[in-house]
DNA sequence: CTGAAAGCGCTTACAG
DNA sequence: CTGAAAGCGCTTACAG
């Protein structure tokens, strides 16, 4: 059994709150003299405070609980959700706070989730891009448990933050016209996640207010996956008339694109430009080097936990907010050929 | 102020026994009819159980903890450290565990790191690619908290679960020989991760048992990243004799050594052949593909959690595993130019 | 069958 | 200045 502070309080012949708040070292006073006898037998016994029994009186766990959306094998896979732990667990290790990642997860076990997120075992919760369909949001705010999500965004009053998923559309739309495109064609990731149904909608507002041309069969849905972004290359490309260049939701879908487009013998950017979104790590290693629009997901993370380990501990209201993308010019996109421009 | 258990009792005009063992649905048996109205004030009032308070009586979190080895930073590059992590949330998702990551790590803050592993928060612990100097398994053991070690190796009374480095270097130095090469370099990982230096004690068995030609001066640190890597191969292809082939710890610094190579005017794999050891996910998206030694990383994982959640449930003695890594040919390696063999 | 009570290991008002 | 005690929210022997 391990030493506990009545061991120490007996063996000392003090009280235990003495032995508390020498251990502490305040805040109650407690002479020099007397603190040292405490932590010397507290060294020789090897005594470590409980951390479960402290919590329990103090209502604080010094612990951030991430729910994450899915399956933990799409954490590995996606460069924005891994990119955001990175700025998570750093922030939180900058503040002293440790990470708590619960393992049954929003879309399957709702129910268990539910039941963790607000069990005591941490001061706050940060989801990880959920669901849109995802009530859990509403439940922590019921029950009060401080909360802010990142890459989603719901109601004013909901905390997000998240990249600015207008200006992620407009920028690769923009540039893609500058090259000279005008028939572009969309690879629309997950309508579930927030990410992938407001760039299919910005896209969508574009494409009406007559930006360029685009019609139906040229949007297909990629699911955020190679696979998904191959099929529906092979899809869009393989129709008489085919756009010049494709804007893919992420750059999974935009990788599984190039895969597509090749297997059909059309040449990337030659024969048709692709621009996908995150900045993969590996997009940079691929040839020809993908085109990308960049998400500060590391710094979206920071704020995030700034921003909750604030209310957590000063009672600050985290407000929203929305983060600029980046264009990352590569070698996936070029200007479009004479003949194939309309 | 959530709701406790004594809330649901007063209300109910029933002991908080009852209540507990109508809530938990046992041991004691409990009148349907009671259960029943405990059941509906629980759901009414929103009643949530309190972990760490349940936790503090049972001495059981349902949470393992995670013990990185140094910042989370390297996790994001690493594949082997992702893929194991993959591995430890998937596996404790099947056994309704939780997984706590300790920010405060191993390198830096070895004292906090010490504090935090044994305060009752994590039923087991589980280290991340110790260092080898690392004394935090010792004061696991002397605490009596159940443990598991990964991708390292020390006494053998502590249970570690690795790949099998003599293999994989010696899978990678016979692929090598039988394309031909007998000169042969090593960029050397990072020799305080025990990944690192056994990988290069096995080259230096196998070169001082003749199975192949090295000297000193093919041998360099890369520190296992790609910076390192790149600077170690400029240093070993600048020789006037040089190595037809290198060996790197991993596959970051298999990146930067072709980097290096190209950088010098050589080809690869025509004029050197590199290998790597990791198989990480861009390594088949670069050109050439890299040839490199996958280590199971997912199933070490998941075997560790396994022996770890027996030991901790079933108080079964977790008994150290190796595991088999495997060649993956890819474009990087090829047999030597003629008259570069010798 | 069910209630009153002890106890997990702490912190912190409350007395003296 | 310091000790005895209440209490955090549970589980579970112990009585009746």
């Amino acid at each position: 059994m391990p030493t506990t502070i009545r061991d120490l309080a007996k063996k000392l012949n003090m009280s235990v709150s003495t032995v508390s708040y020498a251990l502490n070292n305040g805040p109650r006073p407690v002479p020099d003299e007397v603190r040292e006898k405490v932590l010397s037998l507290a060294k020789e016994l090897d005594y470590r405070p409980n951390r479960l029994a402290k919590s329990m009186v103090t209502g604080r766990t010094h612990t951030l609980g991430i729910v994450p959306t899915g399956q933990f094998d799409n954490f590995v896979l996606s460069p924005f959700v891994m990119s955001c732990m990175n700025g998570i667990v750093n922030e939180c290790e900058a503040r002293k706070y440790d990470v708590l990642l619960f393992t049954r997860f929003d879309a399957k076990e709702e129910f268990e989730v539910s039941n963790s997120i607000s069990d005591g075992r941490a001061d706050g919760l940060i989801f990880l891009a959920p669901l849109m369909t995802s009530n859990l949001m509403e439940i922590a705010h019921r029950r009060g448990v401080p909360f802010i999500v990142t890459n989603s965004q719901f109601e004013p009053h909901v905390p997000c933050y998240t990249v600015d998923n207008s200006m992620v559309v407009k920028i690769a739309i923009d540039y893609l016209k500058e090259l000279g495109h005008r028939k572009i064609g969309h690879i629309i990731g997950s309508l579930d996640l927030q990410d992938g149904s407001e760039r299919r909608r910005q896209f969508e507002i574009l494409a009406q207010g007559k930006q360029f041309d685009s019609k139906p069969e040229w949007q297909r849905q990629g699911f955020f996956t190679q696979q998904g972004g191959k099929d529906a290359a092979i899809q869009i490309l393989s129709q008489p008339d085919r756009p010049t260049a494709i804007f893919c939701s992420n750059d999974e879908m935009a990788l599984g694109a190039i895969w597509g487009a090749q297997s059909l013998g059309l040449s990337v950017p030659e024969d048709i430009s692709i621009i996908g979104v995150d900045n993969a790590p590996w997009s940079q290693l691929i040839t020809p080097a993908l085109t990308t629009i960049e998400q500060p997901a590391y710094q979206i993370a920071v704020a995030a936990v700034h921003a909750l380990l604030n209310q957590i501990e000063r009672n600050e209201l985290p407000v929203s907010q929305q983060f600029r993308p980046e264009l990352v010019v590569r070698g996936t996109t070029s200007s479009p050929k004479e003949h194939m421009k309309s």
